[in-house]
Order: structure tokens, then C-alpha cells, then sequence
DNA sequence: GCCAACGTTGGC
DNA sequence: GCCAACGTTGGC
């Protein structure tokens, strides 16, 4: 069992929605990034944990958890002309998008901050606070998943 | 809203 | 294969 950290901005799709997804399964859409797609396509595994993490709002840092409840498969806004999403270049034959789906385990009373992350000596390591990082997918040691579960 | 840093595209 | 231009990310 693996763990990982997954960027979304609230605005657009939080942990609240995550929350109260009907169905109660959220497909991790949209990804169109190769190294994070690499990550759900190849090492993202049925049962792993994710830290749901908000970018681009008030509070930033992590909101909650999630478990992946489905591994590997197209995304489907790739065929889908209507989406924002929409990928000319990808056939249903050869897709170049994948993704898998989540669902909602835990909201945290407070979010930890993006801060107190960044001052986390133990934390430095992460994609997440490195310079510039724009990696909106990955993976999460054991020993950082230890420490962020101390700090909610 | 600003802007630094990044990943992707496309001309050559 | 290089690299400038562009669009996007994301903290502040």
C-alpha cells in the first residue's frame, strides 16, 4: 500500500466534492501531464491512499484523504470533443491519457498548511515544496505519510 | 492580479 | 535536435 499526493483546486473540484460525489467514485480526470499520468498508469495501485492536496485558493495544503478504488484505465474526456479536456491526438485504439478513479475517505478538521510543510525539516524531500514544482501527481513515502498524519 | 518557473509546441 | 515562443501552474 502506497501513498500519494494529488493537487486540485477547490474552486473547480475540493474535497467537499470529493465528499459528496454521487456514486461515491470521483475519476481523477484531466491529467495532462506525462510524469503524473505515468504515476497512474504504471504505479498507482487499488487500496494505495492519497492526500488530497488545494492549490490555487485560500487555504493552501492538505484538505484530506482519498483511496484509489480503481487502477489504470483511458480517460475518458481524451475522446470527448465537448470537454476542455478534448484530445485530437488520442484514439480510443492508442490513448495517451490515463487515469484512475478515488474515493473520499477523510476530511480534515483543519488544512494543513502549505507552510508548515515547507518549515517541516522531515518534509523537504517532497515535489511539493520544491521550487518551481509543478508536478500535480506524486508519490508520498511512508515516513512523510507518517509525519503529515502528525501534523493534522 | 502579478509574475517566476515550468512543460510543450513547432519552425528551422 | 535545438531553442524561442507560448500557454499554464500556482504561490503570494
Amino acid at each position: 500500500m502506497a501513498w500519494w499526493l494529488m493537487k486540485s483546486e477547490p474552486d473547480a473540484f475540493g474535497i467537499d466534492d470529493l465528499k459528496n460525489e454521487p456514486g461515491k467514485t470521483t475519476i481523477w480526470d484531466g491529467v495532462r501531464n506525462y510524469q503524473a499520468r505515468n504515476f497512474m498508469r504504471d504505479e498507482m495501485k487499488k487500496g494505495d491512499q492519497v492526500f488530497i492536496y488545494h492549490s490555487s485558493c485560500k487555504e493552501v495544503g492538505i484538505a484530506g484523504e482519498a483511496t484509489v478504488v480503481k487502477e489504470c484505465f483511458p480517460d475518458p474526456t481524451q475522446f470527448d470533443e465537448s470537454s476542455r479536456y478534448f484530445d485530437p491526438k488520442s484514439t480510443p485504439d492508442k490513448p495517451r491519457w490515463f487515469t484512475v478513479s478515488i474515493k473520499f475517505k477523510k476530511k480534515y478538521k483543519n488544512v494543513i498548511p502549505l507552510a508548515d510543510i515547507k518549515a517541516n525539516p522531515q518534509l523537504q524531500e517532497m515535489a511539493l515544496v520544491k521550487k518551481g514544482s509543478r508536478l500535480s501527481i506524486m508519490p508520498v513515502t511512508d515516513k512523510e505519510a507518517e509525519m503529515i498524519k502528525t501534523m493534522i
